[in-house]
DNA sequence: TTTAAATAAGACAAAGTTGTCTTATTTAAA
DNA sequence: TTTAAATAAGACAACTTTGTCTTATTTAAA
């Protein structure tokens, strides 16, 4: 798995919440029912989210979360950053340290090459870009063929 | 990490033993002790590369592993089948199941062209291309700059 | 002001992976 | 035939990730 499990529930949290457009807080309790996703994790998962700055939150009645800002803007990278830390992507495949800087692992080009061309994918994409292909029913977040997400 | 640990060693293991050229039985704390991996779970690596019909092994005195077949028709592809399985490369990126058939994922498509580069070169390279780079000093597969591998 | 709804924080449990150790077995060589 | 060198097998410990639960705190609304 190139992505935590963390990661992936967060990418999907991050879509969810774009898809609502009303401008109120959701409740991760929400969010976890509708994505299938344990709710106690998750919560843990989004306050990496909002010490990341990528959403805010407020307890209470009519609390809960929002992005601290448009999700035209925050690209999947981003979240990925926010939960697994920056060097998901630039360890090496074999596991050795200093690879890309003392003599490299035998697979380090041909990986260098095929992390470089997600990464440019991970920094391109937006949630909402992806919010906006689950609306128009081409893709999907949720683990069963749900018709909403 | 897109490899397992076990997998890992079980690559480096088999490019070590592929620079043993002379026709011996290699035992595995000798290959424990150059590459720095713990002995016991080497063994159980090993053990799987055995099954994988990768490497054979004979017990006792003199004992040791060397290759079922040429490592020249070795690639890199089948020792990660043998050690982390045949789904590791066609898991959905976002842990959805059966991504590929029903509706995907949002990264399906961006994945799938990324992972289908990286399965290319494991298929193409092989155990002995890279015990080549490795002899001729381009390459390394140990953690620390060894001069011999 | 009280209550219900919400996050925050962190302890703890479960599961998976990684790593260690012991015992049994096999084999070549002394 | 005995011994030392090797793998086989599997129990078990340590660590990491994932998941559960409890308590505290905050906030809007009744």
């Amino acid at each position: 798995m190139l992505l935590s499990k963390s990661c992936i529930y967060g990418i999907r949290a991050a879509v969810y919440l774009a898809l609502n457009r009303n401008g109120k807080y959701v409740p991760v309790r929400e969010i976890s029912e509708n994505l299938d996703i344990s709710f106690h994790f998750l919560t843990k998962i989004c306050r990496k989210l909002s010490s990341g700055g990528i959403i805010k939150s407020i307890k209470g009645a009519q609390g809960g979360l929002k992005f601290e800002r448009d999700p035209e803007n925050i690209s999947i990278m981003e979240i990925v950053i926010a939960i697994d830390g920056n060097n998901r992507f630039s360890e090496c495949l074999l596991g050795l340290p200093d690879c890309g800087i003392l003599k490299p692992c035998p697979l380090h080009d041909d990986w260098f090459d095929a992390i470089e061309s997600i990464k440019e994918k991970f920094n391109d994409i937006t949630v909402n870009r992806i919010a906006e292909e689950v609306r128009t029913g081409n893709v999907r977040i949720t683990e069963i063929n749900n018709p909403d997400f």
